[in-house]
DNA sequence: CTGTTTTCACCTAGGTGTAAAGTT
DNA sequence: AACTTTACACCTAGGTGAAAACAG
């Protein structure tokens, strides 16, 4: 694998799955109680903004849901928003390092994306959910690549920037419909255009942010014009611990790059052959390596980003609610209205009823409140994952089918691995699970609710929700990329199962 | 260019251009009094649902839109809704072969797609948009290859049948982002499986039908229980007589494959290199071949799906409203409520204060209003197009670059044409128009209003509208295809110019 | 024989990090 | 020296019609 020469410092192997030289402080601290949810098998962190959160222990194996809502003490909404970060395992590998988010003029994806669940909506209302990029602090930072460390390197005034929000294309949509999918902001696009007029997130490079999610009731029929005034239901805003990242322009973090390719399938072109990856990577940087077909694959959770269910190892620690941390308390301009932190909501773990500017020009009025940020501890924390300390397998067993031509150049050097091994190892298995909707926006923008004819589903509006299939599915109309994603051969009474859910709300 | 067996008995070589054996009428009978408008230069066809048209002559040259908005003798609705059809004079030549569709299991999309310019909605308020298919008869078709002619081969009855509706992913919407852009259905696709859960339109292979755009007024806050009344502005329905298609799952008509690859980009790999085609096609077939540096590339239309400006060959015929012709008169089952065919509006050409029964069922209450058909003519009309005849120019070029394994070998017995010249000869030239946008449906999401700041446009919403840009593009900067679709590489001011507009009107 | 399904090569469209070049 | 931009190979994702296989 070519690395940047100034990032040679540290050889590839040797990184791979080695902790980095990290910061301070013991994971627990960041991550407050530990919060592990199984639900399809999946490890998530939710977030409220208002009410206190049941804590539960992690469980090794899947489980029902567990009924975190015990939102006791609440002034009158016993339904209080909940927000569930999806994916924050692999958020968290990323933070332990020291998340890089590339910023580009012509506006780049994040890896990982903000997916969340989200509950406690009222399954009647209409609600928009949107997303968007604050200043984590006021510093500048440069990257130190003989420690491997981010240090501050100057002042930066974010006062007058407005962050730009991103409104979930869905919306609005019904809180049912809300809650019934993931929510993904994975469409998103950061750029370090300060003229962009595409929309993109406009961030400046060597700063650290937050995304942070907002609930939002629809208040009335939707036009512009009732926006004006306050939004009934108020304002809910989520965010994330590990969430947080620093924009670069060139990974500078030889880490974050590894990780980058390892999970993002657009980048399996640079993905080096020669080393474990894919369903089994979890396992095996949690696992010493055991070659063994009583592998239960029901723990093996896809953890790349496009993998929205299946089962993960119980190896990382769960998430805690992120309080809403004030940060940007310099006025915006031009200041337009004074909201409290909640609206309407208890909240004890944010600030509320502090009257302050809102930053968000929603044209042609603000709509969405800035909400500030506390950052009691400005320095990342990571914690030292003794997991990722493994031996790779290596095998002599080249698998050039699946390999390009760049991938093959490699191997003139590399050898491949045990990934190859697994694809032929697991394809037979019957995945159930670790399996994602194409989700192409379109798709998603078409519910249906009820069906009346059993030959003929009456005209109505289809949302795709995949779930599990109906009946399982036979060997061979699975296929697995060598990520552990899995696809299916759509046959006639084969094909993955959708559960019409209802959309826009008509 | 290799053909199915039973097809062969139409040389590709000798269909190229040549009108087929066509059915009955002159297309002045189909297509009403002409309407040639040249907004940017492109031809286009507007239907209204009430209301008179103004009709206006074809000019040659690009004009100011023509305010063909007359709308007198209406009761109240001077701001009547008009629909305009894009691409119509690419639907025409379909048309005029005998429009097949292709429908798979899976689902397909159609090509072309339907794509519509809104007028007269009131800005302000909120709407939906939407299409169906539905049926244009009751018979079952099959083709009789040695007469190239669609033949009735039995009868079929709709009755049972509702048609799905695809909702526009945009709704809902104000009108004022609605007339600011081109409304595409291009993802919707067609099914002939009965069982699809996946939201897309279910037809029956060997019948005629035809979509309907319906634009309808948002009547409340936008949930669903609120639609279970009738809404307050009525439902819209629009037709083009030149989009009834036949459906089929493999293609009869051998002129509507040429028809297809030659124009939908994603069969370019099909494409016959020893053909013209591309953005002089339309050219080519008008006028005899002239090899000129002189032409005047303003005439030129890419008259593919993609291309939504830029000029075209006054070649073909305006179209004129479709009337919302009677068809499904037979009760849905179940039907729910009853609404006259033009709710609230003037519609001379329709049939108002018909009891109908929905037959939309829109969960868990029905919406949209099946419009009932007629067809005073079953028969598809078609016209002959003098203009098709055309001896191809062959070179003796191959241009390898540009082509793949695929039509390599193709060229081992047939020869680049003058299209690989086209390529070379146009390419400085700056094409102003003809652009696109990328138009993911992600971008359309997003709208904002207004730039507080110059250099932080204040946090708001965006929806991407492509206009002309704000300066000459460099010709380094353009890349064109062999299909007249010009690309713009970005740079650091010479981007794609996008229009801030509102979305999601909140 | 007629019509449908499946697989496939070939495309479009666009998301990756790389490496070199450019900028400050 | 630090940071940004750009062209590029290599991917994902999925839309084409062709052709063969399949179904009745």
């Amino acid at each position: 694998m070519a690395l940047s020469s100034r990032a040679h410092a540290f050889s590839v192997e040797a990184l791979v799955g080695r902790p980095s030289k990290r910061k301070l402080q013991d994971p627990r601290e960041e991550f407050q109680p530990n919060f592990q949810e199984k639900e399809g098998g999946k490890e998530e962190r939710r977030c409220c903004a208002a009410g206190k959160r049941s804590e539960q222990s992690a469980q090794k194996r899947p489980k029902a849901e567990p009924s975190a809502t015990a939102f006791s003490g609440s002034v009158e909404e016993r339904d209080a928003i909940q927000v569930e970060l999806q994916g924050s395992e692999l958020w968290k590998r990323f933070h332990d390092i020291g998340t890089e988010m590339i910023i580009t003029k012509a506006g780049r994806r994040m890896f990982p994306s903000v997916r969340v669940k989200v509950k406690g909506l009222d399954p009647g209302k209409q609600y928009y959910v949107a997303i968007d990029v604050v200043p984590v602090d006021s510093k500048r930072y440069r990257y130190v690549y003989h420690s491997s460390q981010w240090m501050v390197a100057g002042n930066t005034d974010h006062r007058c920037i407005a962050p730009r929000l991103y409104v979930h294309p869905d919306s609005p949509c019904s809180g049912e419909t809300w809650m019934r999918q993931i929510i993904s902001f994975d469409r998103v696009k950061l750029t370090n255009n300060e003229m962009d007029d595409k929309g993109h997130i406009i961030l400046q490079s060597m700063h650290k942010y937050k995304p942070r999610v907002h609930v939002m009731e629809q208040d009335g029929g939707g036009d512009l014009s009732q926006i004006q005034s306050l939004p009934a239901g108020g304002v809910k805003t989520f965010s994330f611990k590990e969430t947080e990242f620093t924009t670069v322009t060139a990974y500078q973090n030889q880490q974050i790059t590894k990780l980058k390719i390892d999970r993002n399938p657009f980048a399996k072109g640079f993905r080096d052959p020669g080393r474990n990856r894919g369903i089994l990577d979890g396992l095996l940087e949690t696992y010493p390596w055991r070659p063994s077909l009583t592998l239960d694959f029901k723990t093996f959770g896809a953890d790349t980003q496009s993998g929205s269910s299946g089962s993960s190892p119980v190896t990382s620690s769960g998430g805690a609610p992120s309080p809403l941390n004030p940060l940007l308390s310099s006025p915006c301009s031009p200041p337009m209205f004074h909201l409290p932190s909640c609206l309407g909501m208890p909240c004890p773990e944010a600030y509320p009823h502090i009257n302050l500017p809102l930053c968000y020009k929603i044209c042609p009025t603000n709509f969405w409140q800035q909400q500030p940020l506390v950052l009691p501890v400005p320095e990342r924390l990571s914690s030292i994952n003794s997991s990722q300390s493994l031996t790779p397998l290596m095998l002599e067993i080249p698998i050039l089918s699946s390999l390009g031509i760049h991938q093959f150049k490699k191997m003139v050097h590399l050898k491949t691995s045990v990934d190859s091994l697994y694809r032929h190892l697991i394809l037979p298995v019957k995945m159930l699970y670790g399996l994602q909707a194409p989700g192409s926006i379109f798709q998603n923008s078409i519910a249906q609710k009820a069906l009346a004819c059993p030959f003929y589903p009456s005209c109505g509006f289809y949302r795709y929700n995949f779930a599990t299939p109906s009946r399982p599915y036979a060997a061979d109309h699975i296929k697995m990329n060598d990520q552990g994603q899995v696809s299916l051969r759509e046959s006639k009474w084969n094909h993955a199962h959708w559960h019409p859910t209802i959309n826009h709300c008509l």
